[in-house]
DNA sequence: CGCCTCACG
DNA sequence: ACGTACGTGAGGCGC
């Protein structure tokens, strides 16, 4: 106790490290980080990360990390203590000796004491720690440490899964347990149990009754001597369970008497070993951490660079001699390239060695002279395959103009030709030089996002033509729920980081630079790599596409889809600006008189769109909802749909709202955004179509999103009156597939009923709602086909009887009855249901018809609600999937179809079950039993189950259904 | 930038 | 005992 008078506050962190590892482990769950060794790396780098974040953002002055050690007392107190936790997974077994040298590399203590858990550990040294005048933080997810919070006690909940960190006191505390002293916790803890820690707990009270109980009694203890107070089963399990809650209590008390001193002097924090760090964030390919977390230090040896399987030097060497013959001129080539590499390339570069261009030989020429582009194109026409780049100056296809074009044949071989971004004409003249490859059948071309490029170039008249490659739909395919940008691509599978583009262009800021702006020598490198890095990609993913049974899809399915894309949102879709924007002063009047009545109602004026104003008005100053009050994780009032619609009944202010809600979200989302994303180059409407984003395979679109406007409600509908034919000699032609999903399940199911009923033409949830509420076809009603339609769609969503219960209104007992019946009725839909769990339990991800893949890896989790969740991914992944699969097929047969018979009718949009054409009206007749046709029989269902297309025309989309 | 709410299949 | 139907994207709010 020699502490210096008025020294600076004294910040002690105590470090849970099992809890905090296990949390990270199962962060990464569901995408595995394994580095190029096959070590999962997931747990090391989220408690890396985690202690890092701490050490930068709080600045602790003394610090520890506590591991649990062995078998505790508490398994002597009571044996099921934590037994049915699982043993350790394996990565996380093979992680803890990773973070125990980390932990040492950055010179930080490791506690421990046999016998004893972690919070024994921490508890007891916060607690002789806070005597000590220290302000201690113990860092933890784990709820149980609650007990342990005082004045100078906190618990610092690291950030996790884009929650940012939080500090919890006392106030906290008291919150978030209802409860009037911290002590109390505990007595919450012990009754209501806690099942991933065995502690028993009494039967029937969960956390609910738990504090309403502890309100009123205060204690365990207390609650028992006045048992008789209590009322029928919830009397009788208190007493015959008084023991067990009593020792419960006791096995969630955090012990603060370990035999163990504090020893201020042995925590303070100290500066790490850097190369330490270095070597095992090398070992471990940290290396955005080691940007980060190291200063600039030693470059790496030579030998770290070289050694074979680790880092670098993947690329293969330079092609040597020969190739020479491609420039009139070899000789000024080079001298260009070692200029540069001076310049951009070494460790210099701020956080650390981010570039590795230096670490490899490359050879990118730049190609800008008609000589040079003429031998260039020489070369390229004959090759079999080629990878290809556009720089723009832009992302946006329709105002985008083009900057230049990459080309590479060969791994570590590249060229740039540039183009005149403001010269038009001479811009055309070189895109035009290389037509020939651009539209040579035989050459594949391979690129990352390809669709962007072909847009851009059909914008310079360009139609690519030939087999294509698409880098990042295969890696798509390889793992659907990852991202898919190629910086991170080239860095997991190249182990390559390629230039920033920033590097170039400079952060996104007010007065963007663009591609234009740059010289053209120097945009050679990023556009060389580029195309470099995605030939090499391709490389990769090929025989991994092979390996995993997925190169077909790809081939047949995915990469085909790209010019059809590309060529709907290159079409575009009319909207009627002019009725938009008298809808929106409709709407503005209605939403303007429902705001001056809510005001009334609520005696006072808010902000109707702030969910936190709203919730407030409604619940704390005009106190309505009692009993109905939900509060959203966040701890707000929860003011949606569900909630207001109860309320309706008690308070017109309720339907007022939701009104108010329907209208302006029609206004903003809808009417107001879309009139201002038609173009000024052809007053049309440009989505851009997503087709590597979903996990089930379907598409997404954005800017604007013509996937979701309003058809449900009336106010709704008038919107779509706004999407038109492009002139008076066309239609708006939609065709919808008519319960695809229902039937994708019939037949996968094998549902001999189900099957029969489509065969039939029997509408299906009519037939459904007489098998379930057992009532002959004739005589079921409009309620009891809507409630079996719920049904319908929740078996394709993995049905849950709480879910459909909510969903239509009725019991949860009701619900489970429908649902018993619908598998009495249904055999095999049960059967389909089981089986596509249990195969995904086998292999850990479902596949679609086409044998497109989702990944289940919590399928065997121990967490119950992901472990469910994935289950009913299960079960809808593969019929989701089927469906886009199909579609997609459709898509891309009709647009060859159309192109061939050389129609003018265009496919401007899909809806995952629907395709819209802007149809020449004097090709209707012609195309609609075509277009049918195609859809119909674009795949072929494996027991034959039919699919059925309905095709309307109109003058809007609207009519068009 | 995360949260809430809500539009679609 | 737990938390609860699948898949998306966008706008407004409030930090």
């Amino acid at each position: 106790m020699t502490d210096t008078a008025a020294a600076a506050p004294k910040k002690l962190f105590l470090l849970d490290a099992f809890a905090l590892i296990y949390r990270s482990h199962f962060a990464f769950s569901k995408n595995p980080r394994i580095n190029s060794k096959g070590l999962n790396t997931g747990a090391v780098l989220g408690f890396t990360n985690t202690l890092v974040e701490v050490l930068q953002k709080e600045r602790p002055t003394h610090i520890g990390v506590c591991f649990d050690a062995g078998k505790t007392f508490r398994h002597e107190q009571f044996p099921a203590y934590k037994a049915q936790r699982q043993a350790m997974p394996e990565d996380i077994g093979t992680a803890i000796p990773y973070i125990k040298q980390i932990i040492e590399a950055f010179h930080i203590p490791i506690l421990m004491m046999a016998g004893y858990e972690a919070d024994d550990v921490i508890g007891t040294l916060a607690q002789r720690a806070e005597a000590q005048g220290f302000e201690v933080f113990m860092m933890t997810p784990d709820k149980d440490y609650c007990q342990l919070v005082t004045e100078r006690i906190k618990i610092y909940k690291p950030a996790f899964m884009g929650n940012a960190a939080e500090i919890l006191d006392v106030a906290h505390v008291l919150a978030r347990f209802e409860v009037e002293r911290v002590e109390q916790v505990i007595d919450i803890l012990g009754l209501q149990g806690d099942a991933s820690d065995n502690i028993p707990g009494i039967p029937g009270i969960g956390e609910k009754t738990a504090k309403t109980l502890i309100q009123k009694y205060g204690s365990v203890e207390n609650l028992l001597a006045h048992v008789d107070e209590l009322k029928g089963k919830q009397q009788e399990n208190v007493r015959n369970f008084a023991e067990q809650g009593l020792l419960s209590k006791e096995l969630a008390t955090i012990h603060v008497n370990v035999p163990l001193d504090f020893e201020a002097d042995k925590l303070v924090l100290d500066a790490p070993d850097e190369a330490r760090l270095r070597e095992l964030f090398d070992e471990l390919e940290f290396r955005q951490l080691a940007a980060r977390v190291l200063s600039e230090g030693p470059p790496r040896t030579p030998a770290s660079v070289a050694k074979p399987g680790t880092t670098g030097a993947r690329r293969p060497k330079p092609v040597a001699g020969g190739q020479a013959s491609l420039f009139g001129n070899p000789g000024d080539e080079a001298v260009a390239i070692g200029a540069e590499e001076g310049e951009t390339g070494h460790d210099g570069a701020p956080a650390g060695a981010r570039r590795r261009l230096e670490d490899v030989p490359y050879q990118y020429h730049l190609m800008d002279t008609p000589a040079r582009r003429q031998s260039l194109l020489h070369f390229l026409l004959r090759q079999t395959e080629v990878s290809f780049d556009t720089e723009t100056t832009g992302l946006d296809t329709m105002t985008a103009r083009l900057v230049g074009l990459s080309f590479c044949y060969r791994p570590g071989e590249a060229y740039y030709v540039p183009v005149p971004a403001d010269d038009l004409p001479t811009a055309q003249a070189i895109v035009d030089e290389f037509c020939p490859f651009f539209s040579s059948p035989d050459i594949l071309k391979i690129g990352q996002n390809i669709k962007y490029d072909l847009s851009i170039l059909k914008h310079y008249k360009v139609e690519v033509a030939g087999p294509l490659f698409d880098t990042m739909l295969a890696h798509y395919l390889i793992e659907p729920d990852m991202r898919h940008n190629m910086d991170v691509l080239a860095e997991t599978y190249l182990h390559y980081a390629p230039v920033p583009i920033t590097d170039l262009i400079g952060p996104k800021g007010k007065k963007q630079i663009t591609m234009a702006d740059i010289a053209p020598a120097q945009v050679k490198d990023y556009a060389c790599e580029d195309a470099d890095v995605t030939l090499q990609l391709k490389h990769v993913f090929e025989p991994m596409l092979k390996e995993l049974g997925l190169l077909e899809l790809l081939n047949t399915v995915e990469n085909p889809l790209v010019p059809v894309l590309s060529s709907i949102e290159y079409e575009g879709v009319r909207i009627d600006s002019v009725a938009m924007g008298e809808y929106s002063a409709e709407l503005q009047g209605y939403v303007q008189e429902l705001e001056a009545q809510i005001f009334t109602e609520a005696g006072q004026e808010f902000n109707i769109g702030s969910p936190k104003q709203l919730g407030e008005v409604l619940f704390d100053k005009m106190d309505i909802g009692r009993g109905k009050i939900k509060k959203t994780k966040t701890g707000q009032y929860a003011t949606g749909e569900e909630i207001l619609s109860q309320l309706a009944a008690e308070n017109p202010i309720a339907a007022l709202i939701l009104e108010y809600r329907q209208l302006s979200k029609l206004r903003s989302t809808y009417v107001e955004a879309l009139p201002q994303l038609v173009s000024v180059v052809d007053g049309r409407v440009h989505t851009n179509f997503n087709q590597a984003v979903t996990a089930t395979g379907r598409l997404s679109s954005t800017n604007p999103n013509l996937q979701n406007i309003p058809i449900r409600t009336e106010k709704g509908r008038e919107i779509r009156k706004a999407f038109v034919p492009r002139d008076d000699q066309h239609l708006l032609l939609a065709a919808d597939y008519s319960q695809v999903e229902l039937r994708i399940m019939a037949d996968f199911s094998g549902d001999a009923t189900m099957i029969e009923a489509f065969r039939q033409g029997i509408d299906v949830h009519s037939s459904t709602a007489s098998k379930v509420f057992r009532v002959p076809l004739s005589e079921v009603d409009a309620e009891m086909r809507r409630k079996a339609k719920t049904v319908n769609f929740g078996i394709i969503y993995g049905i849950s009887a709480f879910g459909l219960a909510q969903r239509i209104g009725i019991s949860r007992k009701e619900a489970t009855d429908i649902i018993d019946t619908y598998f009495q009725e249904f055999p095999s839909v049960k059967q389909f249901m089981d089986d596509s769990i249990n195969r995904a339990r086998e292999l850990e991800y479902a596949e679609t018809l086409l044998k497109r893949r989702r990944y289940l890896r919590d399928i065997n989790s121990r967490n119950a609600t992901l472990r469910g969740y994935t289950e009913r991914n299960a079960i809808n992944a593969p019929i989701q999937g089927t469906a886009a699969d199909i579609i997609k097929l459709a898509m891309i047969n009709i647009y060859h179809w159309l192109r061939e018979e050389k129609l003018k009718t265009r496919m401007i949009l899909q809806v995952h079950d629907e395709l819209v054409f802007d149809a020449v009206q004097e090709e209707v007749a012609y195309i609609t039993p075509k277009i049918k046709e195609l859809m119909t029989q674009a795949l072929l269902l494996p027991r034959g189950v039919p699919l059925e297309v309905e095709v309307g025309t109109g003058r809007n989309w609207l009519q068009a259904h």
